[in-house]
DNA sequence: TCTTGAACCTGTAGCCGCTACAGATCCTAT
DNA sequence: ATAGGATCTGTAGCGGCTACAGGTTCAAGA
């Protein structure tokens, strides 16, 4: 990979073939040039869209990354770290870390529920209770002290 | 709980209590008649929402299933079948099995999404590589200093 | 009774990250 | 020249809310 490559934009592909390449849907890339992810490319005398070696490249960063999770916002960031190539590591991390954070939240929250469903699944299952589990458990009972939405 | 009061709709509860009852947003409940979910309550001389005890108990019901992660479609059926109590067990049992499923394919997706990323910045971390290599993970290459990706 | 001001009303628009059209135009192979 | 696939712009929709704006109603205090 060669980053100076972000660079060279001369026109070779329509966006069909940069949509096959990437596997990016067309709408998305469109969209993502929308919103200000992707720059615009060069134009066919007709008006269609032909991209460089430098969108490949950047779509597949940003592809990758969405992969993994980060928002379109924390993409925007690391590729701007990725093109100013002096001080990007310490701050490229700290987008990870945090989003590292976020996505063992979710994946805590995910486990809470699992457990208590696969645990109410399971007693579904054993027909023991003259009522359904699952459902007595939604109906639960209201706290007569829960709190005002905050805000 | 008493699902017989699900239709015991006598007004008694304007939105800002059954608000703070529920823990719902108040734009939450309005949002929830407007979907449908909720049932429209009576109201007041002046145009005021007055809620019942199974107004009540019906919100709860949707908050407990969102908190796991029930999709409004299926909390819907869900609901349908805890009103119609002839063979409500095995049909919600399947909607739980299903749902239980998609949670277990985003706690892999995420996991995934998580040792890639933690890796990564433990490699950021140690300094050893000159290139930042969050972003050469993002960028895709094949860093040369680096061993073959670990099974 | 009158007056506050909190609670409530309706309606609309925005969030994220796409996706799905419609209806027009372009490009390329025969 | 023509067919038909690729692309164009623009708009609207998804889920599940949230945030206003600009108006009306309710209930408590003077």
């Amino acid at each position: 990979m060669d980053r100076k490559n972000l660079q060279d934009t001369a026109p070779r592909l329509p966006i069909g073939a940069l949509s096959r390449r990437t596997g990016c849907n067309i709408e998305t890339i469109r969209y993502y040039e929308k919103i200000g992810l992707l720059s615009a490319p060069a134009r066919s005398d007709g008006g269609h869209r032909l991209y460089g070696y430098g969108h490949l490249m950047r779509l597949g960063f940003v592809r990758r990354a969405r992969e993994l999770g980060f928002t379109l916002d924390e993409i925007r960031a690391l590729l701007r770290l990725a093109e100013d190539r002096d001080r990007p590591c310490t701050e490229a991390r700290e987008v990870a870390v945090v989003h590292l954070t976020d996505i063992r939240t979710k994946i805590a929250d995910l486990q809470a529920m699992e457990s208590v469903l696969a645990e109410t699944v399971v007693r579904c299952a054993d027909g023991k209770t003259p009522e359904c589990p699952l459902l007595e458990t939604l109906f639960g009972s209201i706290d007569p002290s829960a709190r005002p939405p905050a805000g």
